[in-house]
Parts: structure tokens; C-alpha cells; sequence
DNA sequence: TGAAACTATATTGTCCCTGTAGAGTAAGTA
DNA sequence: TACTTACTCTACAGGGACAATATAGTTTCA
């Protein structure tokens, strides 16, 4: 299960990428179209900010919009800064990889092996899935032929 | 991320495979070769007894064994018992359907769209890797072709 | 009869998730 | 310049899940 904080993040960013590119959009516009709690919103945006994916703009006019295409935005991405690591196993994950404590040897671990068969099947998705990908309402045939 | 408890479980139950069957085997002597917490071990073959994966034998000679051939045991059985659904989002799982309080429409949700690629890519692995597949050195073609 | 092992329930501490609060800062507008 | 609106940032609190431990009891076999 992902977060609830992720899929705000996500819902969010797919609102962005609806509106017309350079003109800010409020937060308490996404937060309401979006049933999001505000504050809760602010939070993310800003997090979401301080890793490049999105540009504010303070005052009256302000509001926040993407700063890359929608198209460069993966869900992959957008979940490895809200909720961390991908991978099932933490012996598994490419950004934090970490030993587990109670296994004795990785290359002979059959929970690992199996498990490494679902990391790349998830990155496989959510890697290649853009924000702008969402908006379209057929998936994009790359994707669609390689989960069938 | 799967739980500890996943883990313990997954690890318990392929010691199990290995075992000749009929021959019950010692929660302690599970939780020694593969360093889990014996109580806690305990909880989980208990847990794993009530859904019929395992039988236990009490007294001296007792202990766990398989109470299911190895290869009709699937990881994805495993981790529901354990873990709870395995789908991304409660929308999308199949043995605990909730719907998203914050989406006003499931049909034209773009997020779940593109984590229902997710779910399927997951369960295609995990619903057809039985523990007996763990066992084996190599991973069965059907599931090698899969991925690839 | 006693040891070894399983059965079952209760409890504990820690951590994370979700959300709230509030003070502060910046930008446009009259 | 004063005011309004909105973003920025830090702190924190309640609840629940996770991981493990504790304790008491039951069964079986030697």
C-alpha cells in the first residue's frame, strides 16, 4: 500500500499538469478540487519543491506549477520522495540499499530472489509511467503490451 | 516494504519445504538456523496453522510441518495471511476492496489506472512463485519469461 | 513425573502516518 | 505605506501498526 500522503502527492501533481503551463495555481484551489487537507498539501508541495519537480511563486498572484514537462515526471520518482523506497526488501532497494540483519548470505536467499522478480516488474511501471502518462485516458502502448 | 513478520514467515515455511515431509520440525530449531525470535515465530506458524498452510504435533517429538505440498503454497497467499492485502491502493485489492474516501470517481482516477498496471505486474509474480519455486536454484521459465 | 514443545492472550515500546497549529516571510494592490 | 493574500517552515500531537516479550497454560512422550 502506498501512503495517503503519496497519492495526495500524485493527485496533485496530475492537477498541475492540467493547467496551463507558467500560471501558478493556488493551493487551496488544489486542495479543494482535490478534497485535500490543506495544511497537509502545503507540506507536500514543499517537499515536492525542494526536489525540483515543482516552482512556487509567493503573494497575491502566487501559487505553485510544475517545473519540468509532465512527461519527465515519473510516478516512480514522485513516490521514491514521499514514500521512500520502492523495493520490497530493503536488500532489494537501489536508493537505500541495506542489508538484512537475519540473512546469511544474499546471493543464495530465496525470499530475495523471488522478491527481486516483483521490484523490477513495480520499477518496470512505475519508472516509465509519467505524470503526463495519467492524463491520457488509453495507456500508452509500451505499457499496456509489457503488463499483458 | 513487506513486513518482518512476512519475512519470518516466508523463511519458515521454505525451512519447512526443505525438510522431509511427515517429520514435524522445532519451532527452535527454525528460529535458531534462521534467526527469528522464537516467540515470535511462535505467533506466526500458529497464524499460518489457523489458514491450513502448517500442522504442528505438541509434546516431545512435535513440532511444524507443511500441511500442503510446497508447490501449491504461493507467496501472495503468504503475505495476505501475514500482511494484509497486497494491492497499492484499497481500491484495487481483491480480498479487502475499500473505496478512496478522497475520489470522486473510480472509473476516471488516474492514479489507480496506473497502480492497477502495478497490481497486476505484483500478483503476476507473487500468485504464481509457490515455495517450491524458491527452492529451486533457478527461477521457472514461465516466470523468468514474465519479467523479461 | 518431568521435560520439551506447542497454545493462547496480554502487554510493551517504538516508530511512522496523518494531520494540525502558529508564527513568519514575501508579493502584489490600493 | 498599509493591507491582504498566499506561501514557508518548524514543531508537535494523536492513533495505529509493527516487532517483540511475558506469562500462563496444555499436551505428549520417555
Amino acid at each position: 500500500m502506498i501512503s495517503q500522503k503519496a497519492k495526495y502527492a500524485l493527485r496533485a501533481l496530475v492537477a498541475l499538469a492540467k493547467q496551463p503551463p507558467g500560471k501558478p495555481t493556488f493551493i487551496g484551489e488544489i486542495a479543494e478540487t482535490q478534497s485535500i487537507p490543506k495544511k497537509f498539501l502545503e507540506q507536500i508541495l514543499l517537499d515536492l519543491k525542494h526536489h525540483g519537480l515543482v516552482a512556487s511563486r509567493r503573494g497575491k498572484a502566487g501559487g505553485y506549477g510544475l517545473l519540468r514537462p509532465a512527461d519527465t515526471i515519473s510516478f516512480g520518482e514522485v513516490l521514491r520522495i514521499v514514500d521512500g523506497p520502492i523495493a520490497p526488501l530493503p536488500c532489494l532497494s537501489k536508493i537505500a540499499y541495506r542489508r538484512c540483519e537475519d540473512c546469511k548470505e544474499e546471493a543464495s536467499c530465496e525470499i530475495r530472489r523471488v522478491f527481486a522478480q516483483v521490484a523490477d516488474a513495480t520499477r518496470g511501471v512505475l519508472d516509465r509511467t509519467t505524470i503526463a502518462d495519467a492524463l491520457e485516458a488509453r495507456l500508452p502502448a509500451r505499457l499496456r503490451d509489457a503488463v499483458a
